[in-house]
DNA sequence: CTGAAAGCGCTTACAG
DNA sequence: CTGAAAGCGCTTACAG
């Protein structure tokens, strides 16, 4: 069995909450003890049981993530940043891939507060879930607005969508075509559609647009499009993956980007930026939303008053290459 | 502050044991008194503490996994799948982001062995760190030989190398340079690197590597590959990052990929098959080297004794697309 | 079928 | 400057 703090306390003949002042350099301990403990640490090899500890003083510097998927970049990315920054804090993380699914967001939470996190970051798309947990249970959402009490992180969508579209028609585009996820749901990109709607309207456009349920392969409905809207010349894309999706498609159907259509993605992370550096695209903040989201749950873990519901809207960056 | 067991016995009128005996079903109770039980649950909304009862059965249910850098697909995707494994099996996943440095590698083992995880998945490039690690702890490696004793699951890079290298002498290639990571260390590159020098010799060309280091920006090295044989014709990345990085640096120079140089890459991410589907590449069964790596580490922890050191090599699959 | 007691490994008032 | 005691929230022999 591994040493405990009495095995220790034995080893460097002393009582264990001596052990436990040297540990946590707590009171007056003579320069003496101090070594002879640190030298029966080293000895026995000694690693303190953080559970125990955390049982104590309730508090687990254990934070929660929910994300729906780290096979997609831009979720990977984020995690990393966010891991990142968690450690650099002290806090370690506890990651949960809910796939889009309400029951696994559900189920992931409750194991969260049965393992007695400080807080959760989640990027969910179901709004009840959250709802639904302890009132005390600090969280942050990325993304998506949950609840009146739970403060929202991320870019700035409608400023996305509308360099987006904005780039498209000053480049001589007619036929936009706009795809984009589920339009019920309180998503971020509800709201580049919106800018979308807004830019093409206001230039005597017609918004297209082109929406797919949550897992559902967009394959089919980038092939259609090509025969709804055979003079299609602009895509704008609610993500990089969309993007090469419709690029591949359009390639396939023996157009050239950017001359027959030009394309434009969004997120920018830096696996697009290396797999399809050619891609036009809107850059989200990713490392700066992972920090924020952390910097505010950090706060609330710690009781620090902010404003109850509270938004954190990050500036986007238009990223010009060679499809547009 | 949150409900215990003491507040569910007083609810229900019953004893803390009798409580804990209802939730983990275990001995006789009355049907009567199951029922109250669980009422007085859900009336005050009681969640277990799961520290405590690992700290009492010294199990946490709980896994590290430590990867370079989940921002990279492919353990993006490793990480995905290892955590949705670990979900089904019931245990949790605490995410650590090494970047290849062994400085975190080592503490974040130890922090891991601090909050007690019942094991670790590592994919680390440091021998040393991982033998300095308490005995008693499970520990598997994906892809890298880390010491007799840890057991090492990974895909055929030597069959990759062979397969990708055979297929640009195929393809008529006579200048075809791989490019690598760092030589000194027990990588998984490390095979794939052996077997394109032995066809390369084999075939009676030269084989021509560069390499690059730890955390160096490959870039530099690719520009000076067009210096060095500007009649190269096949190129061998050691990963499709890397290859779309060539492609990339081809395309500037004027070259047409596939008729002026033929280009293979590494990993087969579902990320590169969507961004970039036209690359050629030597795919790895991601899914099941994040399955078998649990499977196996389920069993250490369980005390199942397997031959203790032991290496599970599964298959890769050649991907034959434009770019080739 | 049910409960009182001891213990998992730690920490912190409280004494001395 | 140091130690004995109680407790964090749970579980499991051991009695009854």
């Amino acid at each position: 069995m591994n040493p405990n703090i009495q095995d220790v306390a034995k080893a460097a003949g002393v009582s264990p909450t001596t052990v436990s002042r040297v540990l946590n350099n707590r009171g007056y301990i003579s320069e003496q003890t101090r070594e002879k403990v640190y030298k029966a640490m080293k000895e026995i090899q000694y690693i303190p049981n953080d559970l125990a500890r955390s049982l104590f003083h309730k508090r687990t510097y254990i934070i929660g993530l929910i994300v729906p998927n780290t096979s997609n970049p831009f979720f990977g990315e984020l995690t990393f940043h966010i891991e990142n920054v968690c450690e650099s804090l002290g806090y370690k993380l506890l990651l949960c891939n809910s796939q889009n699914r309400i029951d696994k967001e559900q189920k992931y939470l409750e194991m969260l507060i049965g393992n007695q996190v400080d807080g959760v970051i989640a990027v969910t798309y179901n709004r009840g879930v959250l709802n639904s947990a302890k009132k005390e249970l600090p969280i942050v959402s990325i993304d998506h607005y949950l609840s009146d009490t739970i403060p929202v992180v991320g870019s700035d969508n409608y400023e996305g969508g509308k360099s987006a579209t904005e780039l498209l028609i000053q480049k001589g585009c007619k036929t936009i075509i706009h795809i984009n996820g589920p339009k019920d749901l309180r998503t971020p990109a509800a709201l580049r559609r919106k800018a979308y709607e807004d830019v093409m309207i206001k230039n005597m456009l017609d918004p297209i647009i082109y929406e797919f349920s949550t897992n559902e392969d967009p394959a089919p409905i980038v092939r259609r499009m090509f025969w709804d809207y055979p003079d299609v010349d602009g895509m704008f894309a609610s993500d990089d993956l969309l993007a090469a999706m419709f690029m591949n498609e359009a390639k396939r159907q023996g157009k050239q980007i950017p001359e027959d259509i030009k394309v434009i993605g969004y997120d920018g992370t830096e696996t697009t930026s290396k797999l399809l550096p050619e891609l036009s695209t809107i850059k989200q903040p990713i490392y700066e939303i992972g920090k924020t989201a952390i910097d505010r749950l950090v706060k609330r873990i710690n009781g620090e008053t902010d404003n109850l519901s509270s938004e954190f809207i990050l500036p986007i960056e238009l990223i010009e290459n060679g499809t547009t």
